[in-house]
DNA sequence: ACATTACGTCAGCTTTGTTGACATTCCAAG
DNA sequence: CTTGGAATGTCAACAAAGCTGACGTAATGT
């Protein structure tokens, strides 16, 4: 642990390094989508239906304005999205039990495949990325990662684990 | 179906602990965006302007064709981009001396202001982040973003470094 | 009873991406 | 010196995905 900067070597903080690092950000996140992007760009599907697919398979059941607050779009533009996967038929919207007004959204099993689908493909690229740099490196990148979220945010990353028990 | 975890541990490569990767990287990355996006809504201007700034700040006089290779869109989509930008004075166009066909594209005063203010807004939460999570964990952060990239991308992520003599 | 919440939908607009077609300018090779 | 191809720009049309605003309905809570 080199960290004991009270001498102040903050060399990892100078402005050309957070560059570097926004520059890292912009380049990998483009990878980071690029392969489901390309089995997307087959069908009739973008980038909002993935997303949207991802997080109701990763909490089935859950609502409509839940899923809003995890998005952080409109409902307009989330309805849309969800419109056509029902319409389509990989995502079920069900009334709520105990308050009616709600709907909770499930993939049907063309939607889990579809979803295995990209995820297996995204999910290879973050393995080989995780192999590569290491265990620990990963570490480093998740705390990064995870300092860098608005707090509200941060708290429905956590938050998603919390649900699935 | 998960690898013989033959020697080592490979815990941090299980499908859960890729999966909150995934997440990690959409929740950072509208971190990421956030602080600039802010700044831009309130000009006439959007994501695609900041990318344009911010790469043509990085490599005054670069051409119109390599900023296109960088940014991975089409011409006609950046060309409408630098027109805003030339058109309101942020951006200037000179006609290459050598090959003049090409266009070099530099910053002007009031170009360059935005661009600072841009770039301030977004290295001090990347600083925030940097410093909340330490110099280890960058080192592993840029390491894995770096290996999530498209060897393309990383071929030009490291030439934007090699270029600035 | 009444206000609020959750959801859906219509209409219209913006940004940012896409194709395709075509003109201009200019370097370089035949 | 002509000509092919490269670099750039522009027009038109379109699509994905975000936005605001307005309105309706059903269920809930006070």
């Amino acid at each position: 642990m080199s960290d004991m900067q009270s001498g102040e070597n903050l060399l990892f903080l100078t402005d050309e390094q957070l560059r570097q690092g926004i520059e890292a950000m912009f380049f990998a996140y483009r990878g980071f989508t690029a392969d489901p992007d390309r089995i997307l760009a087959t069908m009739a599907y973008g980038r909002a239906h993935h997303r949207a697919i991802h997080f109701i398979a990763r909490s089935p059941g859950t609502t409509v304005n839940n899923l809003l607050g995890i998005l952080g779009v409109t409902k307009q533009s989330l309805n849309r999205v969800l419109r056509t996967l029902i319409a389509d038929g990989l995502v079920e919207s069900r009334v709520g039990s105990s308050d009616k007004r709600e709907r909770h959204l499930h993939l049907t099993e063309e939607g889990a495949a579809l979803e295995r689908k990209l995820s297996d493909a995204q999910r290879a690229r973050m393995r080989a990325a995780y192999r590569a740099a290491g265990p620990e490196a990963v570490a480093g990148f998740r705390q990064v990662l995870e300092a860098m979220m608005d707090p509200e945010m941060r708290r429905k990353y956590h938050a998603i684990r919390e649900a699935e028990s």
